[in-house]
DNA sequence: TTTGTTATTGCAACTATGTTGCATTATATT
DNA sequence: AATATAATGCAACATAGTTGCAATAACAAA
């Protein structure tokens, strides 16, 4: 039941962390901070999601991004460990069913001289393979 | 003095607009809602430093974008009106600084199959060309 | 210049996302 | 079982942004 909870550092597995991880595991896609809270918050305190969210990021379980709108997504990461992030693959968020997934494609960033690149976010938006009939 | 009121459509020439054309012709890079509020709310409501951005986006004077975390941030427009957008360039926030410019450059989005492509944000981090020595 | 239309503004109250401090509880270690 | 401390719940707070509405200002037309 719990794939994720292997090396997970100082993560306690309390019945937050199982829970949260459940939905992630149960639904490909990443999902909104708003959607955890929606369906979790009878069941536990939304700071506690916020933390614990915080905390399997920190472990390299989740990875997080900002979708349109400003609002916090987290998605499953694939390849990722505490030490080691690979957040820079893009996110796509369908405009029609609100669906946001991670894409398994390389971006080129483009040349820029004179500036260090250190982190790059790309979003892309339209319409996902279900909404794109 | 006000290079950007030309063909406004319903916009008005108020003291606000005045005031936000003003800082955006009085400097390069893009500037967030926050610091606009700082600089302007002694003059105006916040409310009205909103809505004022909102209509020139309307008519193509100011596009806007997400920083990272969220807030929102606007910059001149170059070569876009009411009815088309050029928005697909990047933007570059400087990690040190803070400093947030367009990117005049071409990014080539990955090909994705079976979704369609309607909008892109590509934010990058890093060290500006000041702050990159 | 005056008048009339309506776009624009200020204000106050509100929404929504996210954060913080602290006392209490639960987890894992010994 | 005892202990150390990670994790939780709660309440209060912080911040960005929005809404409704009455008052005001900009512009066009007379």
């Amino acid at each position: 039941m719990l794939h994720y909870i292997c090396n997970m550092g100082v993560i306690r597995k309390t019945k937050s962390v199982v829970a949260l991880l459940n939905e992630f595991n149960t639904s490909s896609g990443a999902i909104s901070v708003i959607t955890l809270i929606d369906r979790l918050s009878s069941e536990f305190n939304k700071t506690t999601i916020y933390r614990v969210l915080d905390r399997l990021e920190e472990d390299g379980v989740l990875h997080s991004f900002l979708g349109k709108s400003g609002l916090k997504w987290y998605a499953k990461c694939s390849g990722c460990s505490a030490d080691k992030h690979n957040d820079l693959h893009p996110h796509f968020q369908c405009l029609d069913c609100g669906r946001v997934d991670c894409l398994a494609v390389d971006v080129t960033l483009p040349e820029i001289p004179n500036r260090k690149i250190e982190v790059s976010q790309l979003l892309i938006q339209g319409k996902c393979e279900q909404c794109f009939a």
